[in-house]
DNA sequence: TTGTATCACGAACGAGTGTTCTAGTCAAAT
DNA sequence: ATTTGACTAGAACACTCGTTCGTGATACAA
């Protein structure tokens, strides 16, 4: 179905509002916008692209009105993730990071296709090799799920007490003590008694970006 | 600020609904929601929830509240991509991709923090191991910008004419042929002259996800 | 011409909706 | 006991806003 001058400029118009205002506009804003006097024809047209599938309406209810989804953009969660970076981690020369800090400028929009159902989401920027052999490079984000606990095979972020570190390895609970297994021949496990081992969370994607 | 149960209802409310139809819901539909007769018991509220900067309102506006960013949750652009899974890509045994079909249900949420300005984003499921020591695992996600050129070292998708097949490689330009080098030892280069090569697109970003 | 479909205009109706006013409850402070 | 502040209730008002109706212009087909 083709659109009419007037109809692609209400269309443009509902979105760009919506983007602004995160409501949609009522009949009269629109008329208004568009240089439509009368609120009919607003309706007469909005109706057009419902037909169309731009957009839908709900009866009888103030800026009832919803984008549809369309391809290329989605409304989908309507919120996304905002998933904070909180440091580098290692894989090597472990470094603190402190998953408490919510005041970093740096965050990741994700959408929950990638974060899924997690609870509580960070981001760490890798630092180090030692993960490479589990094809996690230097510069990958890794995503993380906050939880104290693991099962074993899990890639985590942990905290060794004893060292004050945080390193990026492979989780297996072996009797009551922790291997900290990394992903390069170069690197041995660590092992530690499991009370000096704190998880702080568990990898769930891993991201990429190239140039 | 310390919020009360029922104004911790009410921001909830605000947020599933906003969530559900895509606009935000009167005083009335809040009140009934939480159980509150009066509409100036909810105004009152609703004004505590904009001291406590969990909304905006617009005054005399129906509709008229906003969410505010909360860590966690971000309006980011309102709009993510939405971007196709067009299908599997090989790294040994090549397969067909068909980058102009849009029908295919699977698609991925990604905000644009991930895709960047690209213009048209699609990604492809990875098959095989071809490009394991670019730390680019089977079952992985490739995220491409569809363009027809590449620069020597990108990785792109590459679509050989012969033998009508696509497959993910770093691109080399040299001389008037193409030389497309798996990332791994096992596997030999591709060869082929440059007119018997085109580029499908360049990868972006790589995403794989953890159980 | 006549009929029909599409689109536009203006006006009015009535339900939707934010605002405001008065009054009341309750707990803590004075 | 009195006052103060925080919160709740109910009702009324006035503007907001979707809907509907009558009218008319234009284009195209019968």
């Amino acid at each position: 179905m083709k659109l009419s001058d007037r109809q692609q400029r209400m269309y443009d118009f509902i979105r760009d509002f919506f983007q602004e205002n995160q409501y949609p506009p009522t009949i009269r804003e629109i008329g208004e916008a568009v240089d439509i006097s009368s609120t009919s024809v607003v309706n007469y047209n909005l109706n057009k692209l419902v037909e169309a599938g731009l957009i839908e309406r709900n009866k009888e209810v103030s800026r009832g009105i919803r984008l549809s989804e369309t391809p290329g953009f989605s409304l989908g969660g309507l919120f996304s993730r905002s998933v904070p970076i909180l440091g580098h981690i290692a894989a090597g020369q472990p470094i603190t990071v402190f998953p408490d800090e919510r005041d970093s400028a740096d965050t990741l929009d994700l959408a929950s296709d990638v974060v899924g159902r997690a609870q509580e989401v960070y981001a760490l920027r890798v630092q180090g090799d030692s993960m490479i052999d589990a094809l996690v490079d230097s510069g990958d984000l890794v995503i993380l799920n906050y939880q104290k606990t693991a099962n074993n095979g899990d890639m985590v972020a942990a905290w060794l007490t004893d060292r004050e570190e945080t390193t990026l390895k492979y989780f297996f609970l072996e009797g009551n003590q922790v291997r900290l297994q990394p992903a390069n021949a170069n690197y041995d496990p660590i092992i530690v008694p499991a009370d000096k081992v704190e998880v702080q969370g568990k990898v769930i994607a891993i991201i990429r970006q190239l140039g």
